[in-house]
DNA sequence: TTTTACGTCATTGTCTACAATCTACAAGCG
DNA sequence: CGCTTGTAGATTGTAGACAATGACGTAAAA
């Protein structure tokens, strides 16, 4: 028997709460310094303040709000300082994932990476900002994930959340899109010669002067 | 009116139910695989349900606890792959905060580290297994805040914490205390001459050697 | 006018009871 | 005997009520 029936997720409330509130921040729906309170969450959630307060203690330990006993909840602000602090441990993060992936160097693995680049630069030439940086996101994902280091990923989860949070905070300046993609192409080519060294260059300025164009002209609220 | 009267500390049930069975899991007193029913521990701590689950769900966020819905929740066991994986961000993390020292160059800071050096080679001669021990983890605590990266930081707690448990777990082997002690000896010269690429290695051999003897043996439950 | 004391209100912290779900084992059926 | 199905016990998930705390405004006193 087997009628491809799909799977029933039956998440618990307090997945779907923490799902639902993390998503709004990530997403700028909710912005820093808004006030987060119990009751209201709940209220408009439909559900008990029990879930609620989970999800929130789950969401403080991940630094994403900020809670002053018996005063409120609230979204966590973002300085200048956090930006900088963000993309320079993407890079950290990031490089040492491409040394670890290039020591590897697992065929499918380059073939993956390429196959993203190849639909971002198509995206990109469509003039499809979100389709690019969907694919921008895969590519970086891939990265740590083919690194095979699962403390890593967990780390690199949390970093990258917040560079989710920080990209729909800024406001887009008019970004040359097929350039982004095709900024992509050296770095495969290195790493497909094996060559570490100018991999991990590469990649370490590519993220860079993403960090400091949005740091550049951050304004705190 | 100054009675130098101790601070009174009123955190709330959550918070002290968090640090104590923190503790418990970092010192090795509950040990990897043990099931914490929330029920027992409510019974125990004198408290109610709902702290504890706030807690549970933030040690299991920080990754010391696994929880399977309608199951239990239950210390998380570490392989063999998780000691490596701990250390290797160890020395990941740690040798960009020596970077990022090295950099500022503050002679404070150099102070600081000689001192708690300093006090460790006594320690180690005095033959104080626990005071080395404190006075290693300051040390290299010491550093990461140094460094005045707060996400490095908050990482580094992170691993910092596995590093704590996996500790206290091994059967330690009748290790040279002074040795270790002296060991940081050259990491500090290399520091104060402001040679970054020596003191990187030095350190970086120092972290993966310590993971190493303990990697070797290590025995899964 | 300034300062202090106090009461009110909103919000979080905690507790208890009840519902939902899982595991394991026993009972029914071929 | 083997498989499915039902039931019991334990454990987690959720809800709602009540207590504790802190902020703010108001009124009384210096």
């Amino acid at each position: 028997m087997n009628l491809a029936l799909p799977q029933i997720k039956n998440l618990s409330i307090r997945e779907q709460s923490l799902d639902t509130l993390r998503e709004a921040i990530l997403s700028g729906e909710l912005k820093p310094g808004q006030a987060l309170t119990e009751t209201d969450l709940a209220r408009q959630l439909g559900v008990s303040r029990a879930p609620i307060r989970e999800a929130l203690r789950i969401l403080n330990s991940e630094g994403l709000v900020e809670t002053i006993p018996y005063h409120g909840t609230t979204v966590r602000r973002l300085t200048k300082t956090d930006i900088e602090e963000i993309y320079s441990m993407r890079i950290l993060l990031e490089t040492y994932a491409m040394e670890q992936v290039i020591e590897k160097c697992q065929p499918a693995d380059l073939q993956r990476l390429r196959e993203i680049v190849d639909r971002m630069v198509r995206a990109g030439d469509a003039g499809d900002l979100i389709a690019v940086n969907a694919l921008d996101r895969d590519f970086h994902d891939a990265l740590i994930e083919m690194s095979g280091h699962q403390l890593l990923h967990s780390m690199w989860l949390m970093v990258a959340m917040k560079v989710r949070q920080v990209m729909a905070l800024v406001n887009r300046r008019n970004t040359d899109l097929t350039l982004i993609a095709r900024k992509h192409l050296p770095l495969l080519e290195a790493m497909e010669v094996g060559d570490a060294a100018e991999a991990k260059t590469i990649l370490g300025r590519h993220i860079a002067t993403a960090g400091d164009l949005i740091a550049e002209d951050w304004v705190e609220p």
